[in-house]
DNA sequence: CTATGGTATCTTTATTTGTGATGTATAAAA
DNA sequence: TTTTATACATCACAAATAAAGATACCATAG
């Protein structure tokens, strides 16, 4: 049977052209891999390279397994690198639990640094209504929680408030309210208000109450949506408001309360008394940072 | 550094529960498989089982790299296949020139069974016009061809004449002879006819030019969309109309010379005195048992 | 308390692998 | 043409590794 060490002979040395340059990259003499290569091809019953010129090339049958051969030795590299992430500690699996209204499109280029990063560790992302996620934390099933900060404290959850994010009031371009110039909270109070709501019930919401006819979902697309039909005012989040006001779908209300934009606190969470490895705390730092700039 | 053996060893023992379990499938004493597990977390410097129980199970880390370790198997039962496939003297790559017009639906039937049958064969099929199948062959960019007769004969290319394949005379619903109950050749001359056309120049073509006045195209859809245009009639093969009379795109003609469907001759070919491995020959008779039973 | 099925460890033996010397072929330089 | 440098194959010997076999130990079911 052959060995990994007679493949990677073979692919050294068709990638080095020579089995003598082979050898020297491999650190050994040029007999090993002569009689490496050669036990390779007995191991197989197949002629891998054609001998009869200065350089030995490879032949039809090589040029067909090569791909293979290499495909093996990229594997053990995978297998390499996982071996050497265990060795620095670094954590197989993140379980990241976010706001879905906190969703931005820099989330992403994070999550992209991370795989960059910690390409040995693996990362699920749940979105949540933060209402739910210091309960997802505090059962294991999540290790890190990027929330809206309620004031409910949950033990074996560890709080660290760490931000804000930009709120602003929008409705449809349709609705009455787009109308006014400079609206005043109790302008707001006759429409009715969409808001965001939890599956573990109550929402000791971050977000404030302005109007009696309140509707609910559970879901930032569903409101953005019923937002856009007109069936209601609401506040969203900076970056989704730019998104949907470019697109013509929504019109941003300019309120006498919110000269200077109105934060919503934004909180990371973690398990508390847990061994926080490498990549989670990478992972907490870029949030922190992250959302001290946007703030 | 570790090895295949061990990476075999370190699998086999996770799915058969054991090490003597997995020394029996492997045909090795009990001894072995513990010291090549032992050695192996040595070298990984990593605790894979956890032996305080009467059966050792994975670790975490053992359970990550798990996964990285049975990848680098399959990758070795793929080499082996290609292996023996070699030692089968199965093709590495079979090029198939396929006229577009004879692309029916069965066809990748035959590429499905034909991966199944031959793993570690790659093909590449090229859908062109008949006229320039021959070339093809003859200048080794294809091994195989499936055209439409032609009367001209290439040396260097080994023709076989296989069957039939029914074609109907279609235009619109909307094209005047539509409206027509039966349909003899004269009456669709005064109609413009849709046509074929190589690009190697010339068409010694087997479908009858009827009109005078005839459009051409290169392009088996762009026919037929001239064609459901109103554009002018054509003839095409019965699968196609199948298809496009059924989606109420086209009509199909009843014409007085076609009481028996009309065959265009359909032929496959080969280059000439090329040695030709089992899975060329098993998609040879493939094609001709299709034919036979199409015709 | 014992039979069973499991693992670790030790020693011996067999196999594999690596090394260094030597011979041959070939291309380029003198 | 003759060197010279580089490349590959082969062989014999040393070193390292892996397998086998014997033995001891452990946990558990009956």
């Amino acid at each position: 049977m052959y060995n990994l060490e007679q493949l990677r002979m073979f692919v050294v040395a068709v990638e080095s052209g020579s089995f003598s340059a082979c050898a020297r990259k491999l650190g050994k003499v040029q007999s090993a891999i002569s009689q490496g290569i050669a036990n390779l091809e007995i191991d197989l019953n197949v002629q891998l390279f054609d001998r009869s010129t200065r350089k030995p090339g490879l032949t039809e049958d090589g040029q067909r397994l090569f791909g293979y051969a290499q495909a093996i030795l990229r594997q053990t590299e995978e297998l390499n690198s996982a071996v050497a992430a265990i060795a620095r500690q670094e954590e197989g699996l993140i379980r990241l639990a976010v706001d879905s209204v906190l969703m931005m499109p820099s989330f992403t280029g994070i999550l992209q640094r991370f795989s960059d990063q910690f390409p040995a560790t693996s990362l699920e992302v749940f979105t949540l209504p933060s209402i739910d996620i210091p309960a997802r934390i505090a059962s294991g099933q999540a290790d890190l929680g990027l929330m809206q900060a309620h004031i409910e404290f949950k033990h074996d959850v560890e709080h660290g408030y760490i931000g804000g994010l930009p709120f602003h009031t929008v409705c449809s371009p349709e609705h009455p309210l787009a109308g006014q110039e400079v609206i005043r909270a109790p302008d707001l109070s006759p429409h009715r208000q969409l808001l965001l709501k939890g599956e573990s019930g109550l929402s000791e919401d971050p977000v404030p109450k302005l109007s009696a006819d309140i509707w609910y979902t559970n879901d930032i697309n569903t409101l953005i949506d019923m937002t856009c039909q007109g069936i209601g005012w609401t506040f969203l989040p900076d970056h989704q408001v730019t998104r949907l006001v470019k697109a013509g779908r929504l019109k941003q209300l300019v309120t006498s309360f919110d000269h200077k934009p109105w934060n919503v606190p934004v909180e990371l969470i973690k398990a508390k008394n847990h061994t926080v490895g490498p990549a989670q705390s990478w992972l907490y730092d870029q949030f922190v940072e992250y959302l001290l700039t946007t703030s």
